[in-house]
RNA sequence: CCACCACUCCAGACAGUCGCGCGGAUGCGGGCAACCGCAAAAGUGAGGAAAGUCCGGGCUCCGCAGAGCAGGAUAACAGAUAACGUCUGCCGAAGGUGACUUCAGGGCCAGUGCAACAGAGAGAUACCGCCGCGUUUUUCGCGGUAAGGGUGGAAAGGCGAGGUAAGAGCUCACCGGCGUGCAGGAGACUGCACGGCCAUGUAAACCCUAUCCGGAGCAACACCCACCGAAGCGUUUUAAGCUUGCUCGGCAGCUUCACGGGUGGCAAAGAGGCGUGCGGCGACGUACGUCCAAGAUAGAUGACUGUCCAAUACAGAACCCGGCUUACAGAAGUGAUGGGCAA
RNA sequence: GCGGGUGUAGUUCAAUGGUAGAAUUCCAGCCUUCCAAGCUGGCCGUGCGGGUCCGAUUCCCGUCACCCGCU
């Protein structure tokens, strides 16, 4: 961590999620859909996660969203600035266990190169 | 000890590292302005159901809710409450050996409707049968009858006696229902006496009775900066629009399309929790003391490690309260009931 | 968050409180050299749990699922 802090910035407005399912990249896995596009922001790499309302009730949402975050979290100081990223939940995820959406997290990262020199 | 009943309470804890929301001492920067961005110390951060949105309020606006009709809700009685469809007590009914539990529990003796099929007949009857008379070998015809058979969820109030050709509330006793009177009770109701009458079921069928209800909802609404668009209707009687579904009455604007941002509302404090005293069977009221810090706006609680543990279920605040309903792993406690054993 | 609506056969729809029906699909048979079409027959059920009623798709309550509108 050598005290720098890396900050998360999160993905907000509905016309880049609707641009980054268009125009992005998509990199699947069994718990999750990373779309990925350049963003307008060199110097930050925005994030949004979509989990749907048929996925489970509010609780089960948010669980697997926190889940999500801190995963990304976890990756955060080699990622590659100047990006928009979007994570779609899969039902899987709903019941899988921490490790395993993180390894597949790292995993798609490292197929759509937006990892850094990976330590 | 076993079984069962009622009620209360908890909803993993502690430590460490990293991370998130609110908060902003303080510092830096931006904007014409409202204000915004960045860093950041202290402090602080989901529930008993936060859920379903089924009721009742607060609050806000429309508006002046003014009249009538329609419509909706509730339903023994008395109380509690801001209010309620909630709660308490009590009455009645049903269940349980019992502690106790459950009940949409007003009115078909106001009126109307419906009761398929079966059955002779569904508030109106005679199929079989019984009895009498005529005929007479049986049979058949006429009359009486509702005790018996059969059908049905339900069949002329039930049962016994008298009575009769056979029978029948035809008469009588008891029971049930209704009415009147008297007594008790705050009342629902209960008890007793007398009396006409027998009156099927269904009001979660229409309906009647009593009580209550203006409409919309924080995406309400107010303010600030910017923008000040287009079309249609109306301001003249009508028509159209809004006001509640309709009529009268009222309003001067209304409808459709297009369309930026921020702040308040909004959060530490209220019909608030806990304790004690007093009043009340109780719901609850009251006096005193004491305690209280979520406030997001794509929406904050997670990850890892260790210890303890019987174990982590249902589940995430979105203006705020009071209830109801539904979901739920378990843990703890209090009181009562029935049975067994021992003293 | 608020307001409103709908659940009937595999599908699209009916049904005054009184045996849930039609079209189509599917299956079997007939017809044909075979297939299609046609003809005949059959299978398939009221989202779920209670209540009222003699009897519920229908009436009432709860619950679940889906859909629509409002930024």
């Amino acid at each position: 961590m050598n005290g720098k802090k890396y900050k998360l910035y999160p993905l907000k407005l509905n016309h880049l999620f609707t641009r980054a399912y268009r125009k992005g990249k998509s990199y699947g896995s069994s718990t999750m859909v990373l779309y990925v596009l350049s963003g307008r922001d060199r110097d930050r790499t925005l994030l949004g996660i979509t989990v749907s309302k048929k996925r489970g009730k509010a609780v089960v949402r948010n669980r697997v969203k926190r889940h999500l975050r801190e995963a990304y979290r976890y990756y955060l100081p080699n990622l590659k600035n100047g990006k928009l990223i979007v994570i779609v939940a899969k039902q899987p995820a709903v019941d899988a266990d921490f490790t395993v959406i993180r390894d597949e997290l790292g995993y798609l990262l490292g197929k759509a190169t937006l990892l850094e020199d990976s330590k």
